[in-house]
RNA sequence: GCGAGAGUGGCGGAACUGGCAGACGCGCUGGACUUAGGAUCCAGAGGAGAGAUCCGUAGGGGUUCGACUCCCCUCUCUCGCACCA
């Protein structure tokens, strides 16, 4: 054994071991408790980076954690291989997509060995693998045959001279990230997936997520976003036409002063004679700064009260949201209260407040005017709350939100409209006119119209030789081989479809692929396999990632299983059992007046190095290049190794909050790392004096009764570090509390002196335990140490050590002895002391005496172990 | 605006169901060993005070023998959604 800590050499020594021994492989073993830990798997861009980091080093200890629990554990890793920069790559630089996506992978894929992370490489996927997208094909084949996936024309941004769509976040201020020019919305064909169709499914499912964080809940739900409410028709005056509207308030509807029309309305074409102003309507459509409306000339009836209200056209109606046409309530609704400011309509007041109208209130101006409930020019404020009814024909007096369901009912009954629920949630877009992503298994055939791909023809495959030149859209649009094709239905000459798949499809069900051996991926025979993989495996007990997925991804995931659910492929309805969401990875910022962001190494002193001038420090930001707060993990590595790393990343902070990075901090886990090693190396050649921890309780407690108070000390500390540790890990997964609690106890094995046998067995026992305590934290060092004090390797396949109860109790305690809530003193007392000794005592004690003087005692509390707590009268 | 969460030393963060606030680590201070220390080891430390003691978990109120923890109000910050009728 070294005298110095070369992690290094032993790392790398370690990562062979397990992967020659392939101890990290996992085989399906029926009756054997399974557990699946799963890490949101990474893009290939390059490089791992410290968010990468820490994800995985959570996984790993849950893994590894789990393994020596018992637990046949499913640990897979894989690559979500499809996607933009590839592309923007083989623009840029020359390479082809698929070359660069795979050095990448290469690449990364050292790194994440080298953290020592215990992955089964052999259920690997890459996304971007035929093997692989062939199952988005054919999952679309079979959504295509259920109408889950179908064709619709819609907008979306479109770049002109790019020639290509761009997703929304590619839009910057309106204009396109790449090119800086104008986007324009777009009117294209476009593949769309049915999500709607599960909207109340996974709605409803959000209830079953309790291992889920409550912010990811919460998000769900908001973005499926229900709202009950009431589709009714009001009939325009002189025409035979009808305008639907949605509303979530029937109980406001004898408020309507008016009717807007979303910009994007059919029926505008026929109501609108200035086509100038409807432009300048659409113009402001979905932009929130100011609402632009035009009087469309025309007047609807409100079947309510009969009233003639003129219709708008109005920029803040959604057209794809409810029926595009909306009542406004402006007296309730602060929107149509400042559309109606602007343009000068009448303002009606039907709610009032049950507890009457405050004084002094913007939204009634003067109690008098109330009375009437006709017209308020100077109401500034809506009243949105709930209230009682004024002014509502039969319905006055009723409270709002019961007025809500009578008249929701006598809508229905009467015919006028039905009640109706409507959600934010939209079918999901999948076409991409990109080239690296799954191509789309249709066929365009002049006779015969749409075609699927007949299943047999799977996968259709990505073609190799096109060019790529960021102009002239999808390499695909030029590639005849792959266009060209014989309608599979006539045999007449046809064209493929040259969109490709968001790959968000890809990333919706690769937790199901790793349930099959490298390969072997099949979803065809599962449907009726009692042995499939999928059954043993799923769902996936914990999962981790970042936050920023906790919509999109986490939604289409759960949509893909319900309708693999329905399609019989899997028999449960959610995939994701816990969740755990991982705080980013942040760091200082330096920022020179002059010169922007600096790295570290640009300012001294508080002084930018190029300038002069003083820097602004102390923001801690979410690493990124451009903020120049990045930390390499190559670097890292080279530097500390990967235990340290590791040990850091859990160490600095609970998991799922941010972790501010901290070269300092580093060193600290550095340095406690070296004390352990310098432990094991100083005794080396002696630890065979001590027995080992096999049999622990058969040894310990006996020889617990002889020890002296340091070596009992010491075992007790051994056994509470085993309690606490497993707690902390089992609860919430406070690993930073379980690496603090590993430092105490390593501190005290570091000032123990051994002097017997006996006492040998007890360093050497705790030695051990903090060795297997660690383990899955820093295996590397774990590894080598356990076989340095003369154990046969691996430590990962040891059990995890239990503690003995007996041993986690203390045999004295200080108990705080409280004089009216105020500690008055502290005495050392044997443990279990009962309540009447532990009076005694308290009363006893000199300084407590003389507090209580001659003063009355009202009561005393007692905490067995804690505390004592004697109320006095004063 | 709506929804979720957070506010504790100089810093990251501890404190299980109400029971010693500040574990562990960083930084800091003093000392030892050193040609040297940005290595290592030992000791110290929330603030105020010479002291007994007092004050301290964003601020204010409440419940309680006892509150970082529970209840009410206010403030600040972070995140998500945002004209969703």
């Amino acid at each position: 054994m070294q005298e110095r800590y070369d992690p290094q050499k032993i790392e790398l020594k370690w990562q062979k071991y397990w992967s020659e021994r392939g101890l990290y492989k996992t085989i399906i073993e029926p009756g054997r408790e399974k557990f699946y830990c799963l890490e949101m798997f990474p893009y290939p861009s390059g490089k791992i980076h410290m968010g990468h980091v820490r994800n995985y080093a959570i996984g790993d200890v849950i893994a590894r954690y789990k393994r020596m629990r018992g637990y046949n554990v499913l640990h897979p890793m894989g690559w979500d291989a499809f996607g933009l920069p590839a592309e923007n790559a083989a623009i840029k630089e020359g390479i082809h997509p698929a070359r660069w996506t795979y050095e990448n992978i290469d690449y990364m894929k050292k790194q994440l060995n080298r953290m020592g992370f215990s992955y089964d490489w052999g259920r690997e996927v890459a996304t971007c693998s035929p093997e692989y997208y062939r199952w988005n094909q054919w999952f679309f084949l079979k959504m295509f045959e259920r109408g889950l996936a179908y064709r619709r024309s819609s907008f979306v941004n479109w770049c002109e001279s790019c020639m290509t769509v761009l997703a929304n976040e590619q839009v910057i201020d309106g204009r396109c990230w790449r090119c800086d020019s104008e986007v324009l919305q777009r009117e294209l064909e476009q593949w769309f997936f049915r999500i709607t169709h599960y909207a109340e499914e996974l709605l409803e499912g959000c209830e079953g997520l309790t291992g889920w964080p409550d912010n990811v809940v919460a998000m769900q739900k908001n973005w499926i976003g229900r709202s009950e409410g009431v589709e009714m028709d009001f009939p325009i005056a002189g025409m035979d036409e009808k305008i639907r509207i949605f509303t979530t308030r029937p109980d406001t509807l004898w408020g309507a002063t008016f009717i807007c029309l979303a910009p994007g309305h059919p029926l505008l074409d026929k109501l609108v004679a200035d086509k100038g102003g409807l432009d300048r309507v659409k113009a402001r459509y979905g932009k929130v700064e100011e609402k632009e409306g035009l009087f469309t000339g025309h007047y609807a009836i409100n079947p309510m009260n009969n009233e003639k209200i003129p219709i708008y056209a109005a920029s803040f109606v959604l057209m794809e949201y409810g029926t595009g046409a909306i009542m406004s309530v402006p007296g309730h609704d602060q929107r149509d209260l400042d559309f109606a400011r602007k343009y000068g309509l009448p303002i009606k007041v039907v709610i009032v407040p049950e507890d009457g109208v405050p004084k002094k209130s913007k939204i009634f101006w003067g109690n008098s005017s109330v009375a009437d409930g006709v017209e308020y020019s100077s109401i500034i404020e809506a009243f949105e709350g709930e209230g009682v009814l004024i002014n509502s024909g039969q319905f006055t007096g009723l409270r709002s939100i019961d007025a809500r369901k009578a008249i929701a009912k006598y809508i229905e009954e009467k015919g006028l409209g039905k009640v109706t629920i409507n959600y934010k949630l939209r079918d999901w877009g999948i076409s991409r006119q990109r080239y690296w992503g799954t191509p789309i298994p249709i066929i365009y055939c002049e006779k015969c119209g749409i075609v699927p791909v007949p299943e047999e023809d799977l996968p259709v495959i990505l073609p190799e030789d096109v060019r790529f030149t960021g102009r002239g859209g999808s390499p695909l649009l030029n590639s005849e081989d792959f266009i060209r094709v014989n309608c599979p239905g006539c045999g007449g000459p046809a064209r493929r479809e040259t969109d490709t798949m968001d790959t968000f499809v890809d990333s919706s069900w690769y937790f199901l692929a790793y349930c099959f051996e490298r390969g072997n991926i099949d979803f065809k025979s599962v449907i009726s396999d009692e042995r499939s993989p999928i059954k043993y495996w799923m769902p996936v007990e914990q999962y981790i990632g970042g936050v920023e997925h906790a919509v999109l991804h986490l939604l289409y995931s759960r949509f893909f299983t319900h309708v693999l659910r329905d399609l019989d492929i899997v028999d449960f309805d959610e995939p994701f059992s816990r969740l755990l969401t991982q705080g980013m990875v942040c760091k200082e910022t330096i920022r020179c007046p002059e010169h922007g962001w600096l790295f570290p190494e640009e300012a001294k002193d508080n002084t930018c190095l190029h300038c002069g001038r003083e820097v602004m420090r102390g923001r801690v930001e979410k690493m990124s290049k451009s903020k120049r707060n990045v930390v390499d993990p190559d670097h890292l590595i080279r530097k500390y190794g990967a235990d340290t790393a590791r040990l850091f990343s859990l160490f600095a902070a609970p998991p799922e909050k941010d972790l501010e990075w901290s070269d300092r901090g580093v060193e600290g886990a550095y340095r406690f790392l070296n004390r352990l090693w310098g432990i094991v190396c100083k005794y080396k050649g002696q630890w065979i004096k001590g027995k080992r921890g096999q049999k622990r309780q058969e040894i310990e407690a006996p020889i617990a009764c002889g020890l002296s108070p340091a070596a009992l000390s010491l075992l007790r500390k051994t056994h509470q570090t085993i309690k606490r540790v497993t707690t902390d890990i089992e609860r919430e997964y406070h690993f930073n509390t379980a690496i603090a609690a590993l430092m105490e106890l390593v501190n005290e094995c570091a000032s123990f002196q051994p002097r017997s046998d006996d006492e040998w067995s007890v360093l050497r026992q705790s030695i051990e335990t903090a060795l297997l305590l660690l383990s899955p934290f820093s295996p590397h060092i774990a590894e080598e140490l356990w076989e340095a004090i003369g154990n046969t390797p691996s430590i990962s396949e040891q059990r995890w050590p239990e503690w003995d109860d007996e041993l986690v109790k203390e045999g004295e305690i200080e108990l705080v002895v409280q004089v009216n809530g105020r500690v008055r003193a502290r005495l050392m007392v044997p443990a279990g002391l009962s309540e009447d000794a532990i009076k005694e005592k308290a009363l006893s004690d000199e300084k407590v005496k003389g507090i209580i003087g001659i003063k009355s005692i009202r009561k005393i509390f007692v905490v067995r172990d804690r505390l004592v707590n004697i109320v006095i009268n004063n």
